[in-house]
DNA sequence: AACTCACGAAACATAATAAGTTACATGAAT
DNA sequence: ATTCATGTAACTTATTATGTTTCGTGAGTT
């Protein structure tokens, strides 16, 4: 399946944009991830939803970070983006009634919770300021 | 996207294969399974690959599990189903120049690479004799 | 030997979703 | 008025598990 890099990229746009003094456009993040603006508009406008950007639209219009980075989480940012699940790995049949079925679909949807509680913990302990510490 | 539900479907058969004294026609457990018996040879083929089921042509034929279900656990039969990523979450580009993306993307990729650890722990800590037990 | 059953495998279709693309409307600065 | 840049809708593409059709092959049955 094709793999959902919109937390990736967004983090890396943020980061940028805590760099810069002008508002970035569209066009111009668009090119640094070498995609469409329209792509940009639509997943940037998920974090505008959540207050972590804002954009401004015509001449010197564009996208401007909102927030200080120490104050935002990789989750927060996984969070602003959906509700999209985090695996690939699905349950059969959630409504049948087969018992052993029931008993396989528990187990490994309580593997799942538990893997995914654990990641977006970590998630949650990393703020985008750490990264721009960090070494090559 | 859609789900990877094999792992779960797999399960169940063999546990349910467990109980059964004649072989198990793809016929049979597609019907289980709501599929087509194609999709069932194709997935129990990669089975029967690692040795945990036997396939027998012709009259009385069908899949036989050739293993205890003490002696397989979830690890096992998520690794005979193949390579794919467990994560619906990606990186962007790899091979990226950009010192801030590549420290996002080591980020992340560290978390998955933890959380996924976790989960396959897990999934090596479950045998598949533990299921039967469970309560509805 | 002929028949039937059931797997093996190739080829193609379907569904779902992130991403990509095109087109047009709207608002802001010059 | 013109240009710039976002907002949004609609459509296309890429990817991958799943679904489907078809034919081949081997193993019992009669
Ligand atoms: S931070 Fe601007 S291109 Fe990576
Ligand atoms: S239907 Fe046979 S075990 Fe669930």
């Amino acid at each position: 399946m094709r793999k959902d890099s919109r937390l990736s990229r967004m983090l890396h746009i943020l980061i940028h944009m805590d760099h810069m003094e002008e508002a970035a456009t569209s066009e111009h993040i668009a090119t640094m991830l070498n995609t469409n603006p329209v792509v940009v508009r639509r997943t940037m406008g998920c974090l505008r939803e959540q207050g972590y950007v804002t954009s401004v639209k015509g001449h010197g219009g564009g996208w401007r970070l909102n927030v200080a980075l120490k104050d935002i989480t990789l989750l927060d940012i996984h969070n602003a983006l959906g509700e999209s699940s985090v695996f690939t790995i699905g349950l059969s049949d959630e409504y049948t009634e087969c018992p052993i079925e029931k008993a396989v679909n528990r187990e490994i949807g309580d593997a799942l919770k538990a893997s995914e509680d654990f990641l977006l913990t970590r998630f949650g302990e990393v703020t985008l300021d750490k990264l721009t510490l960090a070494k090559a």
